[in-house]
DNA sequence: AATTCCTATTTGTCAAACAAATAGGAATAA
DNA sequence: TTATTCCTATTTGTTTGACAAATAGGAATT
């Protein structure tokens, strides 16, 4: 007997969704292949065009597929960028901090140990790229006039280019979850809660023992740097728990005003 | 003056889930919370009621929001949840593999790197259910009339019960990328190429040295197995390049024949 | 008091059309 | 011949209006 799986079936958007999608990964779509028109796939799923178009949609959404207008346009299969699944994961990552999922010192410990598992890689493939782009951003990170958001955004650059020099795409590909993800939401959170100084001197030391090849150093500097944001966050994580994240700001029921139409 | 990052604007359905995103972002919408009716929405965004409808295919592609039809139906901002956004980070990194865009030594050797990463928090923190899940697996994987997918699940649930042993959620979380979605689909392209016994071995011995709190003979253990995957994923990567991956199995320009329907 | 039925609300789906982009060919001009 | 302009067909983007299906809540009935 067959186990359903929902009470009722995935609507048909769904349904054709998932038919597509599963072509794709099982090679029957491959990448820039055209998928009929609109038309073509309503008569073949027996759907309206609304229906297709709703079920393209899901598809685009995960920048599995492209469509153009015109007599050569269509919609087409994407190829799957590294830097396009950076953003997904780092777009999941940040959105479950700021909702609430994880706490600030969890974030905190998952970073350390993934960034530290890092530093071997990045210390024996390093390149002048990325010492070019370590030492740059602690160079800015110096500068007192610059924002707090743009803080953020250099240190997020920094670890980044720590990452890429492992010269390793899937490590670099999968530490955008903490890199770009987790570590921006958090440090947004948390920002009123630290110094700068301590960071900016523990980047310095950190890039220093990247340049010259000492691992341990270089896993000494990111400790220092982590026990700081760890005692850091967890001031901030008090602070959080009392403000109810940040629902003071938010509007009564409100959604997205005009703003846009076509007019 | 300023910079058009696009030749030609976004769509509406794009603009208006832009809109309905950074709403839930920035908390303006909180979870659990109903957004205006459709008919409200195309209203208030002075579109058709379609088009909004495409933009909530898109949001809902990624689970931010879910729809009940009826009286005390609409639609409601989801709370994200950590199973929901592993699947997200699986999905993604498995699409990545199985469309070729990361080789499999570079996957064997970032995935060496982060599970070690773990090692040291699941030997402190690990608690009887993991180490019953994880020989639970082992004695699963002995059995030789088990078939190979049978078998490269059962791989990936051990692996999970090591990282689940962190009890971090955010590294739980993260090693989805890596447990549930590079390594099964590394796994099935590979599993022509590689013996089960030794990969038993392993897991028993990786098993029994977290049990004991070993740390090193863990470490040791995962070392083993990383490096007697890569070299199977070395092999499987040069027949991999020489035969186009599914190329042969690809049907002509067919998409989804047409099996569903309403009829 | 419990049950049944009706009704209003909301998402799901369909149908037919027009708008906008655009490639390619036809007509025209140099 | 060559270059330019214009037209036309194709395809996605968007609108309008309608009906179907699910369902909660109240009204009517037992």
């Amino acid at each position: 007997m067959s186990i359903k799986y929902d009470i009722q079936p995935a609507s048909l958007s769904v349904q054709i969704a998932d038919a597509i999608r599963e072509a794709i990964i099982e090679g029957r779509l491959k990448v820039d292949d055209r998928l009929p028109t609109e038309q073509e796939l309503a008569d073949r799923f027996n759907v309206s065009r609304p229906t297709v178009r709703e079920a393209l949609k899901r598809l685009a959404a995960h920048n599995l597929i492209r469509s153009r207008r015109g007599p050569t346009g269509g919609t087409f299969v994407s190829r799957p960028s590294e830097e396009q699944g950076r953003i997904e994961l780092a777009t999941t990552a940040a959105l479950m901090v700021s909702l609430d999922v994880f706490s600030l010192p969890e974030v905190a410990e998952a970073r350390w140990r993934l960034e530290q598992a890092c530093i071997p890689l990045a210390v024996a493939n390093r390149q002048p790229a990325e010492l070019d782009a370590m030492i740059a951003e602690v160079r800015r990170q110096e500068d007192p006039a610059l924002s707090d958001e743009e803080f953020c955004a250099s240190d997020v650059r920094f670890h980044r280019a720590l990452v890429d020099a492992t010269h390793n795409p899937v490590l670099r590909f999968t530490m955008a979850t903490v890199i770009e993800g987790l570590q921006p939401a958090a440090n947004m959170v948390v920002y009123r809660f630290r110094e700068r100084v301590p960071l900016v001197d523990q980047h310095r030391r950190l890039y220093e023992a990247v340049r010259n090849r000492d691992v341990s150093a270089a896993i000494g500097a990111l400790s220092e740097q982590m026990t700081y944001l760890r005692a850091s966050y967890e001031k901030a994580q008090v602070w959080r728990e009392g403000h109810d994240q940040l629902a003071s700001t938010r509007l009564p029921t409100i959604t997205g005003e005009e703003e846009m139409g076509t007019a």
